[in-house]
DNA sequence: TTTATATTTCGCCAATTGTCGAAATGACAA
DNA sequence: TTGTCATTTCGACAATTGGCGAAATATAAA
């Protein structure tokens, strides 16, 4: 059952839906994630360990960085076109889509 | 935003996905859920509370009753087919299932 | 090895949540 | 109206959660 509550808590938050819908868009690190939701790098690095025990996301290493990318083959993955439809036409995750578009890697964390 | 988060922290509860369960038998009494949960009364109308504001469930008074039945048209009803179909080998949701049967709302506040 | 940088883990705090029992509400019956 | 019973609301409590900054890890560069 705890499997099953796991995976709602995860999208019970409103910055974690936003995550996952930023990771739709494309690949992400942790800064750059950061950048995104201006909240503190120990907050989003949380948010998305959630995610990841829960089943969304999973995370690659290289070199310095965190590569953060949707699950696709999985229980939870199996919610998100739901989700995802539904969030469509919100401003904030139309807005972080966009600014997505300005945030670059080497800008940020990658100096 | 909150409109979605308010959906699935509706469903990460246990007990909560065990009443929507329970609701797919057979539309149910407060005092019916009770005795299924061994909760408090006063627990199981939060908790009943929490899934109608999330429009997962409509309440419908019967003369000192009030009856619960799954929403059927709705935003969050679109989820209930993919739960349904993850929780239906669940020990518990199956022990509820069959509890259900032998709970006769007669017997327990219909005195 | 030492330094710099991206990320995670740890402690802490305020806010929220699930639970209960007691009190309030609403509806039928006498 | 008064009493009874199903349900909801209220007030309290412990546990969990989302947030932060600081300290710990890990990797790349010097």
């Amino acid at each position: 059952m705890r499997e099953f509550t796991k995976i709602f808590k995860a999208l019970s938050d409103p910055n974690r839906l936003r995550i996952l819908k930023m990771l739709e868009v494309k690949p992400l690190c942790v800064c750059e994630i950061t950048e995104a939701l201006q909240l503190a790098t120990s907050t989003v690095s949380k948010h998305l360990s959630i995610l990841r025990d829960a089943g969304f996301i999973i995370d690659k290493k290289n070199g310095k960085w965190v590569n953060y990318t949707l699950q696709p083959e999985n229980k939870a993955a199996l919610l998100l076109p739901i989700i995802s439809e539904w969030l469509e036409s919100n401003e904030t995750i139309i807005k972080d889509a966009e600014q997505l578009r300005t945030i670059d890697r080497a800008n940020l964390c990658g100096k």
